[in-house]
Parts: C-alpha cells; sequence; structure tokens
DNA sequence: GCCAACGTTGGC
DNA sequence: GCCAACGTTGGC
C-alpha cells in the first residue's frame, strides 16, 4: 500500500466538496509526472492526504483513499473549449488518465504547511521541496503517519 | 497581486 | 538538440 498527497484549490475542489459527494475522478491533472504516478503507481486502497494549495492557509485538510483499480482515460481532454481541453489526446489516443479517489476523513484541525515546514521529520517530504509543484506526489509511510498523528492534536 | 521556479513549446 | 519565450503553479 502506497501513500500519496494530492493538492487541489479549494476554489475549485474542496474537501468540504469531496466529503459531500462521497467519490470524485481526478480530473485535470496535465503534468506527466503526477499523470505517470496516477497511472502506473496508485492502486486501490492507497491512501491519500488531501491538501489545500493557493489559499490563505495552505494544508494538509483530510484523508482520502484510492477507489479504482486502475486509471481511466481522462475525457476532460477531450472537450473541446472546455478548461481542460488537450487537442492532442483522443478517445482513440488518451494522453491523461486519472484515478478515482473516496472520501475517508476531514480532519477537525488543518496541518498547515506552516507546522509541516515546522517539523524536523518532514523536511524530505516533497510538499516542502523548493520549487516543487507536482500536483500527486508520494509520500512515506513515515510522513503519512506524521501528519496523521499531528491531526489528531 | 507579485514573482520565483518550473514545464512546455517551437524556432533554429 | 539547444534554448528563449511563454504559461502555470502556488507561497507569500
Amino acid at each position: 500500500m502506497n501513500c500519496w498527497l494530492m493538492k487541489s484549490e479549494p476554489e475549485s475542489f474542496s474537501i468540504e466538496r469531496l466529503e459531500k459527494e462521497g467519490k470524485t475522478f481526478w480530473d485535470g491533472v496535465r503534468n506527466y509526472q503526477a499523470r505517470n504516478f496516477m497511472m502506473n503507481d496508485m492502486k486501490k486502497g492507497d491512501k491519500v492526504l488531501f491538501y489545500h494549495s493557493n489559499t490563505a492557509e495552505p494544508a494538509v485538510v483530510g484523508l482520502a483513499e484510492v477507489c479504482t483499480e486502475k486509471s481511466v482515460p481522462d475525457h476532460t481532454a477531450w472537450e473541446k473549449g472546455g478548461k481542460y481541453y488537450d487537442p492532442k489526446s483522443s478517445p482513440e489516443r488518451p494522453i491523461w488518465f486519472m484515478t478515482e479517489i473516496k472520501f475517508v476523513e476531514k480532519f477537525p484541525i488543518p496541518v498547515t504547511l506552516k507546522e509541516i515546514k515546522a517539523m524536523p521529520e518532514l523536511s524530505g517530504m516533497k510538499l516542502v521541496q523548493k520549487g516543487q509543484r507536482l500536483s500527486v506526489q508520494p509520500v512515506t509511510k513515515q510522513e503519512f503517519n506524521i501528519i496523521l498523528s499531528a491531526a489528531q492534536h
């Protein structure tokens, strides 16, 4: 079982919305590295730290879980005029893939980026590496557990 | 809103 | 294949 961190701008898709809807396909990823993680490495049952980015208080705000065995083509790439349209992708030869995740829990108290940066044992997280912008990134088991316990003060 | 860091595109 | 220009991400 692997652990991941997925970023979302709360304006565009928040943990509250995931809680309400229960599940969501992680569409709109247009970065090859992030896609490859979803396509090759994410497995059903993997744990996902749900992170709010580009907001007043960036933070890990909850927990989700991968609920598809396999990634599926991201059809939003075929929607002409859509936000995620990519003319290079087609139903015959899809380029972009997505997994589905389901809501597990919303942390009563989010673990803020500030706190994460303050913890030496989390200094290896990709999230805090300078210039790291991956929206889907692997997290070690240890990092995952530290975040979880930090959320349960 | 600013801007550093990064990925992608396209001319050569 | 190089690299400048451009667009995007995301913290602040």
